[in-house]
DNA sequence: GATTTTATGTCAGCCTTGTTGACATTCCAA
DNA sequence: TTGGAATGTCAACAAGGCTGACATAAAATC
């Protein structure tokens, strides 16, 4: 919200330069792919893709979640994730039980096989964030979240913000 | 590499516990989507995806590019890369070049056309970043770029490098 | 009580973008 | 001259987005 950079020195926007922001653009691209190839090559080698990865975090990180909620937070059709909630419930890694306060809603909640399948992926990808955090400390981890939760759609900052709260 | 917190303290490594890791994991998830959503919406009023907009940006990044390095920059097969290519050739924005030393090469280059896209793409992208800068200001932005550096694959961190040292 | 709205599921079909495999061409280099 | 590298192209396939249409059950509203 607030410009940081005094009005008068002109050194203190040299990180808005056109320059900065491609590679703050490339960082995001290839970051972006480092952050997804752990869990990308173990579901390849169990038939999934990064929909069910999706999928099986937000379930995990929200026990007894709605179809409806996880679409928003997913920000796919229903069809889309009805098509990966299918396989993991024909699978065994999800399971749907229908609401008790109203009998429409379907509540999702991970299987213990569910569980270990969320364990193994969330495992390989902490590991990198970690030693990604290690690597370079608080501070920069700070900056890290800060920008990353500034260039969020606004909607979305909603549910990331929903989740911190409560839980952290 | 060097872990910067000390062997003691352990609130110095509170930075370090899985739910701030998967913060990070969730902060990542939400702001790439941030990221590509205003590409997105214009590359699909023109019939384009994601993956026009990845060629379009390398190639103007590094002009009379060839084709292997694009797919080692883009990690993709060259036939899920020529399909792009192919329809951005016929549509005008990319010119292809038979090579001068060696004629098996073909050196890629924007068009007026394409260079006008990528104007278009690269104005929205920035627009976005600019304003996450901006707001979290220089010391979160060194943070940011620290942490996504960390989080590449190696072979990648060798392509950001390159085209870092050469251009910032 | 009847009607409308909501939540979900499902079927069919389309698109982009990734994959593999096979094969042709061109041409540099040993 | 022959082998291999760089590229192009064709075919087939899969994941995972999308839209549209329709069914069902249940909640909400009139």
């Amino acid at each position: 919200m607030a410009d940081r950079s005094g009005p008068q020195g002109n050194e203190t926007l040299l990180f808005l330069t056109d320059e900065h922001l491609r590679k703050g653009i490339e960082a995001m691209f290839f970051a972006y792919r480092g952050f997804t190839a752990d869990p990308d090559r173990i579901l390849g080698e169990k038939g999934y893709g990064r929909a069910h990865h999706r999928a099986i975090h937000f379930i995990k990180r929200t026990p007894g979640t709605t179809v409806n909620n996880l679409l928003s937070i997913l920000g796919v059709t229903k069809q889309s994730l009805n098509r990966v909630l299918r396989t993991l419930i024909d699978d065994g890694l999800v399971q749907s039980e229908v609401g008790t306060r109203d009998k429409r809603e379907r509540h999702l909640n991970l299987t213990e096989t569910g569980l270990e399948l969320e364990r193994e992926l969330s495992n390989a990808q902490r590991d990198r964030m970690r030693t990604a955090f290690r690597q370079t400390g608080p501070e920069a981890v700070a900056g890290f979240r800060q920008v990353l939760e500034a260039m969020m759609d606004s909607d979305m900052r909603r549910h990331y913000a929903r989740l911190k709260d409560a839980e952290v």
